[in-house]
DNA sequence: GCTTGACCTTGCCATCATGGGAAGGTTTAA
DNA sequence: TTAAACCTTCCCATGATGGCAAGGTCAAGC
């Protein structure tokens, strides 16, 4: 009989996982840094979740899901919250975030490129000698390949 | 008259960025974790490098900027090193690698394109309501978005 | 010779999102 | 009563990189 009596469907984090997608080890995190509010707590210290937070762990996995980073979640739960946010604050998070996915996209592609034309070259049999290596093997100085992606985070699929 | 008496174009570090795109801060750790060789000192400490090492610096650089990680790094390395490998070993590694890059390039491009059509539907005014958070809210229980990929390599583009 | 500035050295901390594990308390069912 | 399955906090690791600080070294100018 722990339970605090104002909790109706009151969740263990366990089940805040389950039921929102993300790991209780995130959950506590996102709490320590400020991105989601303290979670209430029984009398002997274990967090209980409500439907509403529940609500927010999962916008916050959806916001995840689309490569957003923490910082940028954190702003649109801040526009989440305010009912009277222009839809354009939004919109211009969102664009911005599409445009640096395309940058990764596109120096990943390039990457992919450049490779799939060192591979077609290399016989892939016994012989030892290998136009992929080759490629690696640079003797021009700037003559490198793609400058890649600012760092972006990235979901693990576990 | 500290320079090593073996060495005849001996580099400073600072040179060896220069002369191979790799800065001073990850030599030094490549050296460290042991991804290549320990450089020669002189009596002072410094570290030297020779043209062949530049050629092995130019090579990690090439295969970063490609996008594999230190330890492909590792394996490219060796199978560099080695004149008797089968080339096949170099297209196998390759060819797991595109297929890693095939898998990110597919997860961001499907976060892409979900958030091109929710910000096509946002009027992006002053008015406040939002298609973009709408789609964050989900309330499905298991209606969520892509996975994203496993975790990879990513260079700076500073 | 001495100073100054540009190098170099090591070492520690920060990033970002996430997981792992330890040491210990709680709850629940058998 | 005991065991399993939870929960708590705290610390450490990842991967590739940068930054900073405290200190040594070297070369050029006076």
């Amino acid at each position: 009989m722990s339970m605090d009596s104002t909790a109706g469907t009151g969740l263990n984090i366990g089940d805040a996982e389950k039921a929102s997608g993300v790991s209780a080890k995130m959950i506590r995190h996102y709490e320590s840094i400020g991105l989601i509010g303290k979670a209430a707590r029984t009398d002997a210290g274990y967090r209980v979740y409500a439907d509403k937070d529940i609500h927010v762990l999962r916008f916050v996995r959806q916001a995840r899901n689309l490569g957003f980073s923490i910082k940028q979640i954190g702003e649109l739960l801040a526009l989440w919250n305010d009912h009277r946010r222009p839809s354009s604050k939004v919109k211009q998070l969102a664009l911005a975030h599409i445009e640096e996915l395309n940058t990764r996209i596109v120096d990943m592609q390039t990457m992919k490129s450049t490779l799939e034309k060192l591979a077609q070259h290399c016989h892939g049999d016994d012989r030892p000698d290998c136009p992929i290596l080759q490629g690696l093997e640079i003797t021009a100085p700037d003559q490198c390949l793609q400058l890649p992606a600012k760092r972006m985070p990235v979901v693990r699929r576990t």
